[in-house]
DNA sequence: GCTATAAATGAAAGCGCTTACATTAATACT
DNA sequence: AGTATTAATGTAAGCGCTTTCATTTATAGC
């Protein structure tokens, strides 16, 4: 594979001009620069990114941690930050912290290790006394999905309190008193917050939640139907569920049919987060929309004007939670 | 940040020394590796993972290309993948080909040109020249999801027609007669064999698949609801219909409830790849189940004996698809 | 104690590129 | 034609590590 110095030699100019003409940034003249370009493609030259980023302290890479690479939450996620910058040219370099704290500190170790010009951070199990760290070191870093005021300027975050208000309060404005919860594990700042949420809608209607309505699942499928199972199990009836994300409200609904419960007209169920599959679930989910995608997108414009100096990018930080309305809810009777 | 050269002067050693401590493959006295430890400790030193890799033309890390980075198929990939190499110690570099043939190309040089250890790819528009030609060159790849005959060692694989086979035989063994089929995008060879295979299943009820009974999807929700949509606009009637994959299944199932369809008595559904949700869609869909997981772990296990010389670790090539039988087919009356 | 051998460690030269400063060439003005 | 200024290009020294070969130190045997 040939380097920069054969290809110095077939052009006859040296190291210094090769490296200009490949980066573009200082003037060489027009017959040195064909030059140049001619003896790269004789020779088949690729430039080798590991040397450029060495000399140059570069890598014109961006990592990106996220909890999981399954589900159609960090699907979203990752497509609208790779989707950006594929478009700026850039690379991602993406590594699961899967919401371990040494996995997520390894990860982000194994990412500044490769040089990244930057991070996006999707981590839950890192303390903010750690990232606040992180910020007064070298390497400029974006928060997705949390919020620590001391760097709020790096943080893209939804307010997760407001979709838990505004789904359980759909559920009390359709006339549903006896409401359910089946909440993500209460460790994590967004499972937390959507249930405080909660909290205060039921609040504003003189009511409290029931600890025997209320089931700690996973956010996976299974913690869906499992808490639907446990809920029913405590005696207490209630016409409505809420869960914490889709995944859990695609799971309480099959478990809800095998259990011969009519949704919604004998429970109605409602969902957050409106993955794509919601509006494929029998009945067709309601939701509240948690535009990941965009938020990934911004992440990724957030870098993009902070450390390449791209101006032209806006970039919207905090996002509000919108109800969507399907068929998995209706009104009390 | 401090460098090899601090490490070496407060251990009182040579870089070389501090070299060896480091990567171990060589003896040092004990004491000697003390005084190198205590000074990496004392300088929180970081190996830059940059230079290490110019230096040594190794990158301790492994890249992988998928063609999405969204959806049940592709998620189960790269997990598969990630956690066996987070279990040996390596890291994944991720990027996305998107099934274009440029985007392909670039995120080969990309992961290259990160001097990856070795590449795992999951490609679908470059062709078998550009692979034969690739494997000529220093980089060991294993192809994920295709089979190149000149290089079967280093192809995992599913036998996707086998695949089709069953997923129309098991509507024909129902009873079904006239069966419509929504394809994936029949450029790709996946999307072909698993039609080959509904052809040979119904060859062999001396039947021949009815071009009207036919809808060229994109394997996603949308393309099941649009096929299934026009099918129904053809004039022509169809007892059970087979979708090239699970999303389109979910689609057409939600798009048949719309039309007043009852699913599975007014028309069976298969669908294929057996991804997650496949379990929680109404009905619970029949499919052939793609244990793509485990393939994508095989395709990291192959790296590890291939590259890291970790001969524990066996390999299975060619994979064979699974009928999945729940309750979105019903015999035919 | 001397000699031969083995172990441990050091010196130095890259790996492939970037870039600051120096040098040369080109151009403009008198 | 000479001089000053600007443009273009070259030289050389890293960037932070690895590793080959040389040197030094330690050990064993006589």
């Amino acid at each position: 594979m040939a380097t920069i110095y054969e290809v110095s030699k077939l052009a006859g100019v040296s190291l210094a001009t090769v490296s200009r003409v490949m980066n573009n940034n200082t003037p060489v003249k027009e017959s040195t620069r064909r030059k140049v370009l001619d003896a790269m493609a004789q020779l088949d030259y690729r430039p080798n990114s590991i040397a450029q980023s060495l000399a140059s302290n570069r890598s014109n890479s961006i990592g990106v941690l996220v909890s999981e690479l399954h589900g159609p939450f960090y699907g979203a996620m990752l497509t609208g930050i790779e989707a950006e910058f594929r478009a700026a040219g850039k690379h991602v370099i993406i590594t699961a912290g899967h919401s371990d704290l040494a996995t997520e500190q390894d990860g982000i170790d194994f990412l500044q290790s490769r040089n990244c010009d930057a991070l996006i951070l999707h981590v839950e199990a890192v303390s903010d006394d750690y990232l606040l760290q992180l910020a007064a070191g070298d390497t400029p870093f974006v928060l997705l999905n949390r919020h620590i005021p001391a760097i709020a300027d790096r943080c893209i975050s939804l307010n997760n309190e407001l979709g838990g208000y505004l789904a359980t309060r759909h559920l009390l404005q359709q006339g549903h008193r006896q409401i359910a919860y089946i909440a993500g594990p209460m460790w994590k700042t967004d499972a937390r917050d959507r249930y405080h949420g909660h909290q205060r809608a039921l609040a504003e209607y003189q009511l409290t939640a029931d600890p025997a309505l209320f089931f700690e699942g996973d956010f996976r499928e299974t913690g869906g139907s499992k808490g639907l199972e446990s809920l029913l199990q405590s005696g207490k009836t209630f016409s409505a569920l809420v869960c914490a994300n889709d995944e859990m409200a695609s799971g309480a609904i099959t478990a809800a049919r095998e259990l011969g419960l009519n949704i919604p007209q004998q429970l109605s169920v409602m969902g957050y987060d409106n993955v794509n599959f919601a509006y494929y679930t029998y009945p067709k989910l309601s939701t509240i929309d948690y535009p990941i995608s965009a938020m990934g997108q911004m992440a990724a414009r957030w870098v993009l004007r902070e450390v390449y100096q791209q101006e032209s990018n806006e970039v919207q930080q905090l996002f509000e939670p919108v109800l969507i309305s399907r068929d998995s809810v209706l009104a009390a009777t």
